[in-house]
DNA sequence: AAATAATGCAACCGCAGAGAC
DNA sequence: GGTCTCTGCGGTTGCATTATT
């Protein structure tokens, strides 16, 4: 399989544009797929990996090019969260991007983002912990609890009601998921953690308690 | 202007799952 | 059930470009 893809005999590298066009008329005359049989029928020296790789990432029709906008930037960090290095699963959110930009855009951007909102956090809650809470605090807290509160309960209750048909969620994966992912209203909800602790993590996290709910049927 | 370091991204690699035989 | 082949995925590498000294 692979391993006849011969290392002497196949090119590699970055791609020409006449390889590029070489490419795409393969795949117009003879469809997608059979990538082995390539090198044969187009007389393209690459092998059926990378001209697969080629197509799917830079030549299929739809492909969007540039920067990442803030709704799409702000969805990858949502759905990291959620389901982790699944780059594929995530790129199937964003129309146009694929698995490779969605994942080279994390580690070159978003990775150090996230990386230094934690390391605040963390400050934050080095801060926090000893002190008493500020009243102030302690409303926002609490408004924010109740509307993390609002949003679990309102899931659950379309889960049960079959509101959500495409759910295959129920009430307590949904609750044992929640805690799994290790969100603060998660944890704020099942079992409560120290005020500080709920404190540092909250903010962050509650615009994305409502992207969650929202994205309850994906599960 | 040249050298070096840092960054971003395209491409490659190894592995695993699925399907055909 | 075992083997082979194809495909797709996530991690990693290599190199071109840009920034810094």
């Amino acid at each position: 399989m692979e391993k006849r893809e011969g290392k002497s005999q196949v090119k590699r590298g970055l791609w020409k544009p006449e390889e590029d066009m070489i490419l795409r008329s393969y795949v117009e005359t003879y469809g997608e797929g059979n990538w082995a049989d390539i090198s044969q029928r187009s007389g393209l020296k690459r092998g059926g990996k990378s001209c697969r790789l080629r197509w799917k990432n830079y030549l299929r029709p739809n492909i969007k090019r540039g920067g990442m906008s803030p709704e799409e930037e702000d969805l990858i960090i949502r759905m990291h969260k959620l389901l982790g290095n699944r780059w594929s699963l995530i790129a199937g959110r964003l129309p146009g991007r694929t698995d490779n930009e969605v994942k080279n855009y994390w580690n070159t951007h978003l990775n150090k983002k996230c990386e230094s909102r934690k390391r605040k956090a963390d400050e934050l809650k080095g801060k926090t912990q000893d002190i008493d809470t500020s009243t102030k605090d302690k409303q926002c807290v609490s408004q924010s609890l109740m509307a993390s509160t609002e949003v679990i309960d309102r899931g659950v209750e379309e889960a049960n009601t079959g509101k959500r048909e495409d759910s295959i969620v129920t009430t307590s994966t949904w609750m044992e998921g929640t805690n799994g992912f290790g969100y603060g209203y998660g944890y704020g909800i099942a079992s409560p953690l120290a005020f500080s602790d709920y404190a540092t993590t909250v903010f962050d996290d509650l615009q994305s308690s409502f992207a969650f709910a929202d994205l309850f049927p994906l599960l």
